[in-house]
DNA sequence: GTCTATATCTAGATAGAC
DNA sequence: GTCTATCTAGATATAGAC
């Protein structure tokens, strides 16, 4: 791997780890055994190394975010949609641990990060809209975009939250999986009838074998 | 004005319109046109300001959340509660603008911050517990675990959350409504035949005439 | 490409006169 | 209580040798 490349990733754990005001340019020099002025070599510096980190998120997560859930009606493509947008924020978590610094910071991420934002609500705006259109959901206008504001809201800041309260026993997987649980709770009580169904489905999902089963979608149907 | 209640006053001020890490205390110091060493003579140096700030605000916030709604299954008398807890937050906002920041750099106060994160959440999940007892809202106890939650989490990023957004076009009042309503808005879908009433007077409320109620109501009830 | 050495800049903090 | 002057530490960044 080459230095360039070696350093991008030196920095994205360390960011993701202990945070990235909390990481200088010496920590990361530090962390591959060279030296800050080999680092100034390839950077101009930790702004440049933040902004490309952050496109490589961007990028990945606008393609996430702009494909539909392939059939919402399913509760376990709603399920799996959601991890797949978990994970993503998780291996770059550090740019939601503290958003408005970051933003601050680096302005020139302030844009693309906010469309972020808003494509999340979007797309939970679409599947909202297609399970109200199937009959499966019911709710107003308004209703939506209350709901798809909510869900936006706690997929943003679960990480944060989860931190904040700081009685987890379990580990990353188990916080992704409660994050989607979490989420799905703010659609469950629309759902009328299958309410109980739909819950059901999820905590089956939510358990160890469920998740065996996420794996296998994975594998299965995963475009990478 | 003594200077230590003047430092303690602009402190809270400047935190608040720049973030704390944005704010030196020479800057405070120029704030008042006093000397950074006067500033340095009254507090040993930024974080013995920013702890007293945080226990003015943990002392208030501690009564609010202890306080039971007075009569919950009123629509107005939530509306009001919420009203008082947002607007205690947004007064130390500085807080929530970078909380694990913040917690990580002064760790004196995470403890006691992370009561009232969860002092938030208890309070939500006894009103709940309260909705359903007489029965106005049909829930089971994992449901009122999750519902709980969210309401914590969509009351404690919520000026970062719409911050994020950056498209309000309203001033802090409405910020705040905005948030009442957000909160509220995750209630409603439980509470079955009653939810169409429930949610149009929180609607009214959250119109300009309805604020003027609850302006008098404040005057009115208000303990101070 | 990589290193060592060093310069700069900022924020936090202190000493001592008034 | 308040001021001026100054110190220290930490982080970012650069110069020039190898």
């Amino acid at each position: 791997m080459k230095t360039r490349d070696r350093i991008i990733h030196a920095s994205l754990e360390l960011f993701n780890r202990e945070g990235e005001p909390n990481v200088t340019t010496v920590d990361i020099a530090n962390e591959l055994d060279i030296s800050p002025g080999n680092l100034y070599y390839h950077f101009k510096g930790k702004e440049e190394l933040v902004r490309e980190l952050f496109e490589r998120f961007y990028e990945q997560f606008n393609v996430i975010l702009r494909a539909p859930v392939q059939n919402p009606l399913r509760m376990e493509d709603n399920w799996f949609y959601l991890v797949v947008v978990f994970e993503h924020m998780h291996a770059y978590r550090f740019l939601y641990r503290n958003i408005s610094l970051i933003l601050q910071r680096y302005e020139q991420i302030q844009r693309p990060f906010r469309r972020l934002i808003h494509l999340k609500q979007d797309a939970a705006r679409a599947i909202c809209v297609q399970l109200r259109t199937a009959g499966i959901m019911q709710i107003d206008d308004a209703g939506i975009d209350m709901l798809a504001r909510s869900i936006a809201l706690t997929i943003t800041y679960w990480f944060n939250f989860d931190n904040l309260l700081g009685d987890r026993p379990g580990d990353d997987e188990d916080l992704i999986h409660d994050g989607v649980l979490q989420a799905l709770s703010l659609i469950a009580p629309h759902l009328g009838a299958m309410q109980r169904e739909f819950m059901d489905t999820a905590l089956a999902i939510h358990s160890r074998l469920g998740r065996a089963a996420v794996q296998a979608t994975r594998t299965k149907g995963g475009k990478k």
